[in-house]
DNA sequence: TATTGTTATACTCTATAACTATA
DNA sequence: TATAGTTATAGAGTATAACAATA
């Protein structure tokens, strides 16, 4: 498995433990505490797809929006069209995505989910629901997912 | 300012905007979002003081714990041990942290801040306690950050 | 043999500059 | 002049391997 992120900290219990007070009420500390759980578990299961969240993220938004130019799915999802390039470079390699050149603009190219893709993206999103359901699940129910969301939107 | 992260994607509105609702709903997406707004304010107010959250972190824990190895102090905060060095090598340079050689384990550094060393985090940690207390204000008080903290224990 | 600090190195992610072909 | 896609490149952050000194 890709380590692509140190795993959460775990203060450790050496001969004398450390202490790690200051940084444990923290409301930012936590946060990104949780994030990083949730997001290994993402990384855990998405790395059997070969499947990085990034890469993800373009099939589901090419999905729902079929022929789009590579600039504006790389915008929405706040990656410069430099680096997109070689993203969807990958994705076109592995056969999931085609790069359709537009007829209206000669410039850019119109971004369509091949066959293969529109098959393989079913797959991923079953995975990423059923990791949902299993975050929720951790949350506690539904009712406390809602909560959640509430309060996080007061935080962005 | 240096930009180390991408800000927030912001669903940007061009001619038409894109389906951005598969997204928007999970519980992951949503908490990376909350996640990185709180970071990218700690990022901006950090940088006046050139000092990055890792180093934070260090001189926090070092503070706490005065004496201790590096290779302690890097393996709570989930550092490797050869990254360490040169983060270490850094504060010491900026005269922060002083690395004095143990006598107990020959091998051994003990760390140690120093006199400006001290003075300089409790400038940084009223600067941090400043931080959450906008965060918790933008929460919406100490009951809402409790309520949160509950809800986030649960995801780790 | 194992551990501490260290150097060297590599890979990913992110950022900017500059080019080309179109608009 | 501005935009779309592209290439090249550079800086962080993070990962492993291997070494000398010491345990």
């Amino acid at each position: 498995m890709v380590q692509r992120r140190t795993p959460p900290p775990e203060p450790s219990e050496g001969d004398t433990a450390l202490q790690t007070d200051a940084t444990t009420s923290i409301v930012g500390y936590r946060l990104r505490r949780a994030q990083l759980s949730v997001f290994q578990k993402f990384l855990a299961v998405f790395d059997e797809l070969k499947l990085r969240p990034a890469e993800y993220s373009v099939l589901v938004l090419i999905g729902d929006n079929p022929g789009r130019k590579q600039t504006e799915i790389a915008e929405v999802l706040g990656i410069k069209r430099a680096n997109f390039v070689t993203l969807v470079h990958g994705l076109e390699e592995r056969g999931l995505v085609e790069r359709v050149p537009s007829m209206e603009d000669k410039r850019a190219n119109a971004l369509h989910l091949t066959a293969e893709g529109k098959a393989f993206l079913t797959q991923a999103q079953a995975r990423h629901a059923q990791l949902e359901d299993e975050t929720v699940a951790q949350l506690g129910g539904p009712a406390a997912r809602a909560q959640l969301l509430a309060l996080l939107d007061r935080l962005i």
